[in-house]
Order: structure tokens, then C-alpha cells, then sequence
DNA sequence: CATAAACCTTCCAGCCACTGGAATGTCAAG
DNA sequence: CTTGACATTCCAGTGGCTGGAAGGTTTATG
């Protein structure tokens, strides 16, 4: 075959696949302790062994991380995928609720912003009052029961 | 005095406490448990008594965690007013810096919701993939590479 | 008087996703 | 031979609670 390519195959230790991946090698040990990674091959020193798999399925870990997926979500998508079932139709519901979790935090944030701009201009100018009857420390008591809390 | 009032000083029990500010007992506990609350009196069963400053004083704080102030940044609040220091510029400085906080915060969750909503979009119609190639979980792995991580 | 219920108490453990640090082992270079 | 950079395990801490066990107290009811 003209276009056969040689593979070696290489494995490599836990710093190597925190460098590959971004992943500090402590998180990997601990995916690891909770059941996420697979137990790692070991040297004959004990040092964890990796290969290119190991660094796959970890830069997929990463990646949904970063879309904010739990640890607990991302074990499921891969224990079905290690059951041979195709994720996709959970992962769509996960994505679809995580879209409407990402936007309730958003409205609760800018309600929040609000509210912290209208404390912080009404503060300005107000005296200091140790006893929070009439500085910024009060505002936060009045800002909060017009919430009705 | 025409206009005195009669006001009989009450102490009430934690259940009563928690009633009245909607903080739960468990939580009351664990507020003096760090030192952000002083500890209670107590009643001849050990039972633990209150009056209405304890209330004003959980009230103020069940307040500032509503604006998402750490017990830490309460806990100085309180603080400085146990000692007497007006404690408003330090808490102006607070909201300030919370203001950054939260408009950092909605930047990254409007950046992640429109990852969320492209990977949703692009993952429709496409077939279920055990192995991750052609599938939304492939999607998850190329949106972060587009992010550079 | 017994019992149930609704309170209260302490203490320990768990949640989430790591992270820090101690104490120790392994290996290559100078 | 020592130094430094790796690796290992294990324990503990972060924040802000929350759940639950195992028990004590008080009040109402049969």
C-alpha cells in the first residue's frame, strides 16, 4: 500500500497527558479515582501509562467540561458509549437543558447586576453609619425586602 | 409620653428564628458553627434563644448572600460593625468588584450559550455514532478546538 | 400514665470538582 | 553522589450548606 503510514505505538506517563491535554495530572488521577478514566496501565515502576485513546477520551472529557457538563453527565454519555449505544439522543436533551439552565442564570445575573448598579449609585454620597441605619449597609436590607424576601 | 409603646422583650426558639427569616435552622447552627453568628443563649433545656437583633442580623445577612456576597465578605461586613468602624467604604468597594464579577460571568454564559445553541442546531439530523465520529459528541470535541483549548 | 408529635440537640457525612501538601519512590544527568 | 524532575499514595480543605442518625424536651391527647 502506497499510502500505508507507519504507526508506533507509544505510550506515555501522566505528565505527557496533562501536557497533551491541558489537564493538570492531579484531575486525571482523581477522574481516574471516580471512576471516569478507566484504571491506567502501570510501568514497572507503577507510574501510569497512556496512550492516544486515553488522551482522546480525556480531551473529550475536557471538552464537555467546558461546556459546563457535569462529571456525573459526562460518565453517562461515556458509559453508553462503552456500552456500544449511541449517546446522541441523550446528549441532545442534556444540551437542550443546559441551554435553559445557561439562560435562567443569566436572567438571575443581570437581575443581580441591577441591582448591585442601583446599590452602589444609591450608596455614593451616603454617610458612613456604624449602626447601618444609614449608609450602604442599610441599602442592602432595603434593596432586599423590595425583592419581597 | 403619649406616644411610648409597651415592648416586651421575647426570646424565641431557632424554629421561630427560621420563620421569621426563611433561613433554615440547620443553617442557623452552621452560621454560629463558623463564627458568623455569635453564640446563642441558651434556654434551661440547651435550647437556643433569640431576640429581634439576632433576627436583624441574620436578616442582613440572608440579604447580602441574596446579592451574592460570600459569608467571608459578610462575616468582615459584621465584623468591622462589632468594632465599631463604619464599614460602607470597604462594602461600596465589595459591590464594585461583584458588579465586575457578574458582568464577567454573564459575558461567559452568553459565550456559552451560543456554543450550546450551535451545537444544537448542528447536531440535528445527524445519525447516532457509538464512536463519537459523526455525531454530537464529535460536535462537542470540534467546538472546543475552535476555542483554541 | 403512656404515647405520639413536634420541637430541639450534637455529630458525622456528603455534595461538587477539584486542589494543596506531606511523605515517599524512581530515574536520568552532571 | 547528589540534584532535580518526575512519579506515587493518602489525607485534608475549599464553600455553603444539607441529610440523617440518635437522642433529649415539651405539649397534647387517649
Amino acid at each position: 500500500m502506497l499510502n500505508s503510514k507507519i504507526e508506533v505505538y507509544v505510550m506515555f506517563q501522566i505528565g505527557e497527558l496533562s501536557d497533551q491535554t491541558g489537564v493538570p495530572a492531579k484531575t486525571i488521577r482523581y477522574y481516574e479515582d471516580i471512576g471516569l478514566l478507566s484504571p491506567a496501565k502501570r510501568d514497572d515502576n507503577r507510574y501510569r501509562l497512556y496512550d492516544q485513546k486515553d488522551a482522546e477520551r480525556l480531551r473529550f472529557i475536557k471538552s464537555a467540561r467546558a461546556l459546563n457538563f457535569s462529571l456525573q453527565e459526562i460518565a453517562q454519555i461515556l458509559a453508553a458509549r462503552d456500552r456500544h449505544e449511541p449517546p446522541c439522543g441523550h446528549v441532545m436533551d442534556l444540551i437542550q437543558s443546559h441551554i435553559d439552565e445557561v439562560e435562567r442564570r443569566i436572567q438571575e445575573l443581570e437581575t443581580l447586576r441591577s441591582e448591585l448598579t442601583n446599590l452602589y449609585e444609591a450608596g455614593q454620597g451616603l454617610p458612613e453609619d456604624v449602626h447601618m441605619r444609614s449608609c450602604v449597609c442599610h441599602l442592602i436590607r432595603i434593596s432586599d425586602s423590595k425583592r419581597g424576601n
